[in-house]
DNA sequence: TTTAAAACGTACAGACTTGTCTGTTTTCTG
DNA sequence: CAGAAAACAGACAAGTCTGTACGTTTTAAA
């Protein structure tokens, strides 16, 4: 089998170990441990580990909103498939013991210097709160404020994520959905 | 001006930095450099530095159920506390540039062992749950299934701090207070 | 005043951190 | 086949990390 490109397998390992064990715990020599690639190849990549983190983000966010929209894309468009995104969620972190958002996991705690894992951190947050917003604009009535509703909702989104992995429960999911659903009525 | 015992100092210094910076940006030096007191009488007070984030996490959950309890007290009993809830973060949030909770962005990137640290994460949360439900048990109608709505609320206090420190900017508390209204008419 | 307790200053230990560098090897391309 | 590119192995640098230890000083208590 052919073994993946350098750059490919320092970013799948990058992505395991930053998720998983959290990105402080994850230093160089783990990357390129798990990556089977020299440290000399990992910085002919990449400037520095602040990078690898950007592309972790990037990659992690795309992958993530392809798996979420194929998830929903059995669902009627609009509202049908706003709610269904707890059921989404519910899918995901269930399979990964709750262990929550990357964004969220590595926002917390860096330092202050590395704005660019800011920056696309809130990017990406930016995209989850449109495709809310462009979903319910599909279905919903005139008299409804879609903007301020995508705003709750993203708002639930985020804290059922974070409370199901300090609880590592998934109630916060499915307490998410039931007001996700009273809050469309 | 009497100067604090070794042991208060220390959790000071370490609060601070914990909190503003992170846990995992803060080391032993830091602390005992801004505590200004040895190593030695460190680790005489506290046997490693997840105990002394246990005693930094314990207090500091005394001191906002205090404080948040204060704010509160001038608003009546039941469900305007509640959603009151949502004023108090916004005003103690502005105060520290959106930093978030101390709680969520220590959870997120510790070493695999140090559980103490989860546990006492979890049981404050548990704590606050507590609260917001005795709360609404004191002014909701028996139809009122107060367990499941305190469980959405909680949500949208946690999604509202981790969305706030994400885009630093109060929207999220303000989306997440009119939910709230609205989940309890 | 004396003794004990508490605290100090700092060296030390061993491990880990990010990042750089150099000679060598492997792979790719013309 | 030869040369360039890519990758490698691993030493090195300088710093930081948590935690221990020891002789000394300060403070508290009897």
């Amino acid at each position: 089998m052919i073994k993946e490109n350098v750059k490919d397998r320092i970013i799948s390992a990058a992505s395991e170990l930053f998720y998983f064990d959290g990105y402080n715990q994850t230093g160089i020599n783990k990357i390129i441990e798990k990556a089977e690639v020299s440290k000399d190849s990992m910085y002919r990549h990449f400037r520095s580990k602040e990078a690898i983190a950007v592309v972790y983000l990037e990659q992690r966010h795309k992958a993530w909103i392809t798996d979420m929209t194929n998830y929903l894309s059995v669902k009627p468009a609009g509202q049908e498939r706003v709610i269904a995104i707890f059921d989404y969620l519910n899918h995901w972190l269930s399979q990964v013991d709750y262990r929550g958002c990357g964004f969220q996991n590595i926002i917390t705690d860096i330092p202050k210097n590395q704005n660019s894992i800011k920056e696309v951190v809130r990017k990406c947050k930016d995209d989850m709160l449109r495709f809310i917003l462009d979903e319910l604009n599909k279905t919903s009535s005139e008299s409804m404020d879609t903007k301020e509703i995508s705003n709750e909702i993203m708002v639930l989104i985020e804290g059922a994520i974070m409370l199901s992995q300090i609880q590592k429960a998934n109630w916060p999911l499915v307490a998410a959905k039931k007001a996700c659903e009273r809050l469309l009525k």
